[in-house]
DNA sequence: TTGACGAGAGAACGAGCGTTCTCCTACCGT
DNA sequence: ACGGTAGGAGAACGCTCGTTCTCTCGTCAA
């Protein structure tokens, strides 16, 4: 098997598992279990666990910046590409393996003991809030609404991880349409 | 030393020892140290643990709702009490030793293995949004506001634990009086 | 004074798990 | 065919930590 296919294969089962349970109660006897890839080959592709992690986080990163923006960019009102962002985060909540934000979950576990983890979660969490901050922008909004907007995207994503419902996104999306239109 | 005495020593140890560096990288070894509560004593008060951690997550929750509705209760008009709220958060964020919400941290450390602290975070939850809607209610606003406030205020604990900043009570006070005013 | 009981200190036990090592097999070039 | 090498399976190691056990000491009632 070649080493780039052993790669996505041990993500692919690091994403599942991380995500799924947790990364604290996840062995990486389990991740060879779940990937097929020998235990021998993944400390040779990640030397130790928490770059399997921050690996895993990483490219999670990309894909669920990726998919957001390309969601939002099938809208063409400025307007509605804000309100697109919420609508998005309504659909994720509803897919049925979807157990939070992988960020916010990780930050929990690790955030007091991993400092590359927690510089992760907030590099990503600026960079979602740079983008908000785009969308802003672009419509002519006022940059403080940004921050408000961001923080009912956090605030759906951590309550519908809480309380498994996807209800947070409506939730948000009805009070990011009340603040567009106050300006 | 009476057992009263012990049990209340054995969860301030465990309180600032849980809150301050995670659930899962502390022992009952620390625990121990910090409280001065011997291993045979904190095992008959608590059994395993997990109920350490459910009293000391119960013990706070009654603390932090008691303490939010004091400050609010410090305002005349029931608006104002609303973003009292805020101004609260804003309060505790500041606070030097402040790391986020202890649920919230509690649920990304264990929810995912123990589903009696998921139930406790979800009651805490619960318990702070019904909170919003009496105050809400009080008002004579429209129920829908609560579910947003509550999507503020969650987003404004995540994110002042996660950038360790203070700014996003203000931040989500400003949404929150915009959102006021609309109705 | 003595015997019984409770409590404390800390060693001991056992499980889980990150990481490494051993052994064996299969394939490759010559 | 054969020696060498890479890779896989899984045992082994060492550490952490939740939990229990042992041993000793102090206290208190009779």
């Amino acid at each position: 098997m070649d080493s780039a296919v052993a790669r996505e294969r041990a993500l692919d089962a690091a994403e599942e598992l991380f995500y799924g349970r947790g990364v604290q109660s996840v062995g990486m006897d389990d991740v060879r279990g779940t990937s097929g890839v020998s235990l021998k080959r993944l400390y040779q592709l990640f030397p130790a666990k928490e770059q399997l992690v921050e690996a895993y986080l990483e490219r999670r990163d990309a894909r669920w910046r990726g998919q957001l923006a390309e969601y939002v960019e099938r809208h063409e009102e400025p307007e509605e590409r804000i309100l697109a962002v919420f609508d998005w985060l309504g659909e994720w909540f509803g897919e049925p393996d979807f157990r939070g934000c992988a960020w916010l979950n990780a930050y929990g576990e690790l955030g007091a003991t991993s400092a590359r983890v927690a510089g992760q979660v907030r590099a990503h969490k600026r960079a979602f809030r740079d983008y908000l901050a785009s969308l802003v922008d672009a419509a002519g909004l006022p940059d403080a609404l940004a921050g408000q907007l961001f923080l009912l995207a956090e605030g759906a994503m951590v309550t519908a991880g809480v309380t498994r419902s996807a209800e947070p996104a409506a939730e948000a999306r009805e009070a990011a349409r009340l603040l567009l239109r106050t300006t």
